[in-house]
DNA sequence: ATTTCATATGAATAATATTTCATATGTGTT
DNA sequence: AACACATATGAAATATTATTCATATGAAAT
């Protein structure tokens, strides 16, 4: 695909287009962004998410992973704890755009949104 | 997974923990990103699209069903032209959070964004 | 140093999304 | 009406992503 021509990411030569893809592609997962919202209500750590969840546990943790690696979340030690909590800057004016967007195209139930 | 005390959605019954993985889904892909990308310079044809990504055209088709389906892209008839354009409203804002959060933490070839 | 609790990891399997390609539809032209 | 061009669609094949589960690591407590 070419896309040499497009201006992207403010001209910063490590943000490309794939760069979006990849940062949506760790949103776009109902597990992912159960923990997303549940760490926007506050920091917790894996049991506490896991039992909020009730999902199994290395589901959780790899889903974590994934959300660290692009910096969604961020983690801190706490004895043999890992707190985890939402990097608030980036997702919460993001979901509050998408909120905007589905207030106005998704008025009752909206089949086109379906998969 | 449980959800239920989750507050999202400015409570609109109808905007859940599925309608923000849905929307990034429709993201997260590098075609579908590549027209949004696109189509965010003008409005194109489908014609132009392919031409311009250098991608198969039933494969833009599809591509373009998805992204219209909600509502990231919208369609005006031309004769036998379809002319599609991008809602700039949602994605453009979005696009720059991405940017901004890119800049800060992926500064150099930045492996941990890669999948 | 052994046990226990908290979390992470690898890798096979399962689920889901995308691509492909043949073909259909729709619109204007002759 | 036959043709050509523009775009869309269905469905099988393929590729990608997530889940599962057994197990590893790491830190505190006994």
């Amino acid at each position: 695909m070419k896309s040499g021509s497009l201006k992207i990411g403010k001209f910063n030569p490590y943000i490309n287009h794939n760069t979006y893809c990849i940062f949506f592609e760790k949103l776009a997962n109902p597990l992912r962004m159960g923990i997303v919202l549940c760490l926007r209500q506050k920091k917790r750590n894996v049991s506490e998410i896991t039992k909020e969840l009730q999902v199994e546990q290395s589901k959780i943790s790899h889903a974590l992973k994934t959300l660290k690696n692009c910096n969604i979340v961020k983690v801190n030690k706490k004895g043999k704890q890992r707190i985890y909590s939402l990097n608030k800057d980036t997702i919460l004016p993001i979901l509050k755009l998408i909120d905007s967007h589905a207030n106005k195209y998704c008025r009752g139930k909206c089949y086109l949104w379906e998969k």
